[in-house]
RNA sequence: GGUGAUGUAGCUCAGUCGGUUAGAGCAUCGGAUUCAUAAUCCGGGGGUCGGUGGUUCAAGUCCACUCAUCACCA
């Protein structure tokens, strides 16, 4: 019977690159989707860049640019990036379109309606300055436990404690570095409270297999006992400035307020999907609609099952469309048995694998090996990753097609024995083929790496039998002609039923396995047969290349973050945009130790100047309240500076960076300025010390890069 | 702090319902082989199954405590 069915891989945020980590579950979906394509099924695999949110704002405002713009940008890197590891998604959208806006729309106006969305004024953060509500990552402060300085709004990353925004000491934006204020505002909140959607995820969650049973654990820690109320509301409402799309009010009118990122996010599977859909005729309510008989599965990191496995099935149910038939929870990635790190080269982004050279293929394998079907982390050791891939894919599997190919190409002119070979075959290498179902079996479960031990298994015995054989003892001998042919003609058989076995997980080298065995494309009911009496394969060309330890060497390379700051860099690689609470990225966390470790080692050399010396340069952080051009100067750009000294006082500064920077897009950012620098009189007016920026030795061709103060730092503070 | 997961050979991992002497691949050592990009084959060494205590005729497996790591506490 074929099956329809739909998958997803959780949507990519559009702040930043794509990491090994992410690949992990792409691979495994993409894999998976394949696996289904081969079995003959109708299997669609659609995902989306997630584009909305507050950090998406603030990134594109710090790079001069619209959110739309930056999201554009950055589908284009993830679509080149997924493209480069042989994940094919049937569609790659974006939640900025038409379609996800209307499926939001209408599932918020049918929760509206069954009475599961509330009004209620909540008290928030929010900057003065920058005149906006913050987000608990963009709020900094003292950990009201332990003190540590620099904290984010949520949880304190030196003692763990977990607490509110408003806890925090001395909090501070870590937008403009404002201190925040407290204001109320009206937000909408999804009722999972409801009794309705309380009994509803009770017997969702416990139906059948429908999750891993880790997962379904975790969710009935998060639902509490029978009776026990542990679910609270969802807050999906943000206040303007922010980017997505606005809650439309009753009357048509606008509201104001915008669906939070969260809210969107899930819904552009099925934006996706509607524009998948439009695009080739399927029939969208035939995989949502209510009665759908369709299969979904969504793909996820273990971090988010909470949106998969209860908001999202809740607001799916209530909204009269199906639910998930099942969410599969993957575990996050370690490399060498730690989190990615930059300073250790182990935060590898897809593109510089690509870049270094490296063959995506070893890598789907690896973590194809690693993927048992639960949540359990993964690890990629570097070490094992080369010996494995090379023992398995070259020694053993390659290796049989190169063992065999010479002598069917020399001695039987690249032909086949003219004769069927089933039985023997199958007493010579029993289970070879019998052995599909169980494989698939495996995949079916998403436990690659049982499937890829088997199969593995499988090349161990075929090289066996090549050793028991010894075809080059058998063409020595003119009288074994026949023997020979077939024994090669087994081993091509062998590898063909191999490659059938492996191309989900390794779909680029199976067609070039393909072409080298003249067939075409290979689907899992050929290992039902063999190839026919005579059959002609091509000249075989080596395969795949090994692992050299080398490559591996200059990949962790490219990725070390240099300690040693190049002047072009520092601009750009200073206090990167702080990734949202609910970003999908494990490596968040780890990130930000990073900076913080990364921050602390200095560089030194050169003729050298005392302490003393340095102390005499009052360098402060500075905001710029105001810039102008400067008429009749070609080179300058008036600058008002804001010191922290208070109410209108304010340093009037001439900046020679007027090649460089737009005075509109220089209004609010902070930059540093040598405070003590005597005041001197300029053609224009009066300039009261000076703002740093980095350039070339001649100021000419690589540009001027303005100085930023890692997030955080306030107007007044001393550089030092 | 609470909850959950994980911990088995140098590395990466299997280990079903408690049941013989705890397995595989890689790495390592010895041997064979030369068709294959030094790949392959045969053999060896290597484990207090994180620790302690318990249940049992019998524990890697069940129970309690404990240590370490990771995650979640929305």
């Amino acid at each position: 019977m074929t099956r329809k069915i739909l998958v997803t891989s959780a949507l990519p945020y559009a702040n930043g690159a794509i990491h090994l980590g992410h690949l992990v579950e792409y691979i495994q979906t993409d894999i998976w989707s394949r696996f289904q394509k081969m079995r003959g099924h109708e299997c669609w695999y659609v995902c989306a860049d997630d584009t909305h949110g507050t950090p998406i704002m603030l990134r594109a405002e710090k790079e001069g640019i619209t959110p739309e713009a930056l999201i554009e940008r950055v589908h284009a890197e993830h679509s080149r990036d997924f493209a480069g590891f042989h994940v094919a998604f049937d569609n790659y959208y974006t939640t900025h379109s038409d379609e996800t806006r209307h499926y939001s729309e209408d599932i918020f106006a049918k929760l509206k309606t069954a009475g599961l969305i509330e009004v209620r004024s909540i008290e928030q953060y929010y900057d003065p300055v920058k005149e906006m509500f913050l987000p608990d990552r963009f709020i900094k402060g003292e950990c009201p436990k332990c003190g540590t300085k620099d904290q984010y709004g949520d949880a304190c990353e030196s003692c763990g404690a977990a607490y509110a925004p408003t806890d925090l000491k001395n909090p501070y934006s870590a937008v403009s570095g404002a201190k925040p204020v407290l204001k109320s505002s009206d937000h909408y909140f999804f009722k999972l409270s409801d009794p309705r959607c309380q009994s509803f995820l009770r017997q969702w969650t416990k139906n059948g297999a429908r999750l891993q049973t880790e997962a379904s654990n975790k969710l009935q820690e998060w639902l509490g006992e029978p009776g026990e109320n542990k679910l609270t509301d969802w807050d999906i409402s943000r206040d303007a400035p922010y980017f997505g799309f606005e809650i439309p009010g009753d009357d048509g009118k606008s509201t104001g307020k915008f669906f939070y990122v969260w809210l969107d996010a899930p819904i552009g599977y099925m934006g996706s999907f509607k524009n998948f859909c439009d695009k080739t005729g399927l029939d969208f309510d035939e995989y949502w609609g209510k009665d759908s008989q369709a299969e979904l599965y969504h793909f996820i990191g273990k971090d988010i099952l909470y949106f998969h496995a209860l908001f999202w099935p809740a607001e799916l149910e209530h909204a009269g469309y199906r639910t998930p038939t099942n969410v599969f929870a993957h575990g996050f990635l370690t490399v060498d048995g730690a989190k990615m790190s930059k300073s250790r080269g182990t935060f590898i982004t897809a593109e510089s694998y690509l870049q270094q050279g490296l063959n995506p293929e070893w890598l789907r394998y690896y973590f194809a090996a690693k993927l048992n079907g639960t949540m359990e982390d993964i690890d990629l050791n570097l070490e094992d990753f080369a010996q494995r891939v090379n023992s398995d894919l070259v020694g053993k599997y390659i290796n049989i097609a190169s063992r065999a190919a010479g002598f069917i190409a020399k001695r039987f002119d690249g032909k086949l024995l003219h004769a069927h070979v089933n039985e023997r075959f199958h007493a010579d290498l029993p289970g070879l083929r019998e052995a599909a179902e169980e494989i698939a079996g495996y995949y079916e479960a998403r436990d690659s790496a049982r499937a890829l031990r088997r199969v593995m298994a499988l090349a161990d015995q075929i090289n066996q039998y090549v050793d028991k054989n010894q075809p080059w003892v058998l063409a020595k001998d003119k009288e074994k002609d026949e023997l020979l042919h077939y024994v090669c003609s087994a081993l091509i058989n062998a590898f063909r039923l191999l490659t059938i076995y492996l191309k989900p997980v390794l779909p680029k080298l199976a067609q070039r396995a393909e072409e080298f065995l003249n067939v075409a494309p290979l689907h899992w009911a050929d290992a039902g047969h063999l190839l026919p009496p005579a059959h002609l394969i091509n000249a075989y060309e080596h395969l795949m290349q090994r692992i050299d330890p080398k490559q591996i060497e200059a990949l962790v390379a490219a990725n070390r973050e240099s300690l040693a700051p190049t002047p072009a860099a520092v601009p750009a690689a200073v206090s990167p945009a702080p990734s949202s609470a609910a970003s999908h990225s494990p490596q968040r966390h780890a990130q930000h130790q990073q900076a913080a470790e990364d921050k602390a080692q200095a560089s030194a050399g050169g003729p050298y100047i005392s302490i003393d010396d340095f102390s005499k340069v009052e360098l402060r952080i500075a905001r710029i309240a105001d810039a102008q051009h400067v008429e009749g100067a070609d080179k300058l750009i008036r600058l008002t500076l804001d010191l922290g000294e208070g109410e209108g006082k304010t340093r009037n500064v001439f900046a020679g960076i007027k090649s460089a920077y737009d005075p509109a897009q220089l209004v609010g950012r902070l930059t540093v300025m040598v405070a003590n620098l005597a005041p001197r009189k300029m053609k224009f007016g009066m300039s009261e010390g000076m703002v740093l920026a980095a350039s070339d030795a001649d100021d000419k061709s690589t540009g001027l890069f303005l100085l930023s103060p890692d997030s955080g730092a306030q107007p007044g503070m001393r550089v030092k």
